[in-house]
DNA sequence: TTGCACCAGTTGTATGTACATCTTCAATTG
DNA sequence: CAATTGAAGATGTACATACAACTGGTGCAA
């Protein structure tokens, strides 16, 4: 036992039968010394243990039976005691695979018994501060962020600070704040770029247009692997082929980007198209339509995230797998074995990072090298 | 104080107490008199208050500040102790409308300082009992279902009779299970189910086919308006051009019996549909397709809810409007007034019901009357 | 006026003693 | 052999004392 005479007796003798109870030295059920044995252990008085004692069974980690003993509590109705709540705050419920991250998560959560609270920020981070608040509010066993922008940084700093210091597991999906070192969960984003225009440039495509929404890290990494993949393949990328566009510009500026693409003469125009998510590629079909072309006999056109709109076009989208449900699923066990104390010694990995695969359906087509 | 020598004094001190706050002689925020007065005055000792002061404590009536006193806590930082919390059960949480309800419920709760409890049940019944067990295993201020396999009837019975046990206000949206009467909202499915049919009739056809899933009330409601529209329009209806399907058969029955209907010769085949959902019209337009024939030119289609997947098909699909959003909001609203009692008088109403709206894009048009 | 030391009063920590109440089990009794 | 009794040992209650740590105010000195 530590003399820290910071910290007194009682909470130091609590802290030592802390770790008797962590490091299995006494089993749930198991009969505790007795008062007066740990008095004279520790060179304390009674009075002192019983205090201790006091401050362990509020907290569930004890029970006393008079005239009999103290007993360790049993896990299980420790845990019943404890909220077995955990947060998740995301950026969007509605859009298109969050519903599906928060579908795999509350799955595993229910499925180990914990129940789930939902909040979302709308990319605002004073609604971010608010759910922080909200959430915290109560008893929390764990949290499950996904970061609002953090290109301005973390603002909410002192909000994560408090779950270090109230010991509330946490990690990231999908991104994380540069400041904080917490495990996180996220898609390859940038070999999932890679992976589609390599695709179409093994199939014998050489003008490949790219489009892209930059305000977000996925964006730009994407972006990344459509470069490298043009890189690698000695494959030359005109500047005029890669459309930027942030949210607010997503109905407009891309659509309108690629009609005047393609009607420009056919030798000068993209045979194929790389698009940041299926959402867009969708969007886009509506453009080639428009202009009279067809998919994927004049364009080919890759998607992202294979989402229930993939399918759902005339011509089934090409477009690479988003691990929507696994994600938040993973998310979820993570977090509870942290919890549960389950990550003892083997050190869990602090990034799991999915590699994206592809799916080839209608929209891409091989074409014969000039 | 009463002398009952049953209790030890501490307890009897702490009664005493607790009448102190309860006639009001002690105000929120007021400092309590010092421990040793208090000892004095019931002649104990210091410590035996301390004991007491120690429960009052952890029952969140007082709080102390080392050298400067006890003070009684503002009952406002004791409601913060009762939980603000929110539950929703819902069917599914990432099929199409659904984020939406929840996004509705969850901005609304958020801004009125509550905090939001998903879970889903998959349309199983098992399910939605672990579900509410595991929602009401914590204190929880009030409760949105949507009812599982509404019209199979409900087997939970017991757990909403606990709900109403324990006080706990609840609500339905979309259906209810008619064994109870609570306050529900949903959409008139039977006045959609109409507007579509009459839509098509009114535009000249004649052989109307309809898709209804059958396990919940929305389907037959669905059907009802489809069969009230041709009784009214006097248009008969033959019995093969009504297919039912449960969610297990979804993917394939009304596939199947709609290729069957379109191989048909041209005069005894339906010239226009009216589905369940938006979902079922993405996948017969399929059907349609693989037939060879096309969208409205050979046949048109009716859809409901007017999801995403209504506008990202190349025909955007003639549709019912779903008051999604809106119905999440103003559950959550309906549901807060009830647990602050603000219906106290005005009696609110039972039902509140949406009125469909019907949106007319491409998937449908005016054919010559025979 | 400002800053500092000091003091009285309050709660927090630590120990000691005494006895009450309850559980368990062995010894005793009928 | 069954029931009773009693002792031992555990936690629960109650009181007493001493000092530590903190708060707020007073009064003195720069």
């Amino acid at each position: 036992m530590k003399d820290n005479k910071q910290m007194p007796k009682y909470l130091q003798l609590k802290q030592e039968i802390l770790s008797w109870f962590h490091s299995g030295r006494l089993q749930p059920e198991e009969q505790m010394p007795t008062e007066n044995e740990i008095a004279a252990l520790f060179q304390v008085s009674r009075q002192t243990v019983r205090q201790t004692f006091g401050v362990l069974e509020q907290d569930g980690w004890i029970y006393r039976v008079q005239g009999k003993g103290t007993f360790v509590s049993n896990p299980q109705s420790r845990k019943e005691e404890n909220t077995q709540t955990i947060g998740i705050i995301t950026t969007y419920i509605s859009d298109y695979i969050f519903p599906h991250i928060v579908r795999g998560a509350e799955a595993a959560l229910r499925s180990k018994g914990y129940r789930l609270l939902l909040s979302s920020t709308d990319n605002d981070k004073a609604k971010e501060r608010e759910s922080l608040q909200l959430m915290m509010s109560q008893p929390l066993s764990g949290l499950i962020i996904e970061p609002t922008k953090s290109a301005e940084g973390n603002p909410n700093l002192s909000y994560y600070l408090s779950l270090d210091y109230k010991q509330i597991p946490y990690l990231m999906i999908n991104e994380r704040y540069t400041e904080m070192s917490c495990p996180y969960l996220k898609v390859d984003d940038e070999a999932g770029g890679y992976l589609a225009t390599h695709h179409l440039i093994e199939w014998g495509h050489r003008r490949i247009a790219g489009f892209f929404k930059m305000d977000d890290l996925q964006g730009t990494h994407r972006l990344k692997g459509f470069i490298r993949a043009h890189y690698d393949a000695g494959v030359p990328l005109s500047p005029e082929l890669v459309v930027h566009y942030t949210t607010e510009e997503k109905e407009e500026k891309p659509f309108q980007a690629l009609v005047s693409m393609l009607r420009k003469p056919p030798e000068s125009r993209p045979s194929a198209l790389v698009c940041y998510n299926d959402e867009l590629a969708v969007r886009l079909l509506e453009a080639i339509r428009q202009e009279g072309l067809s998919v994927p006999q004049d364009i080919s056109i890759v998607g992202f995230d294979d989402s229930t709109l993939a399918t759902a076009t005339e011509v089934k989208l090409t477009t690479l797998t988003h691990p929507k449900t696994e994600m938040g699923a993973l998310a979820a066990e993570l977090l509870i074995n942290r919890i549960e104390g389950k990550t003892e010694g083997k050190q869990e990995q602090e990034a799991h990072i999915f590699q994206p695969e592809m799916i080839i359906r209608e929209s891409t087509r091989k074409i014969e090298t000039k």
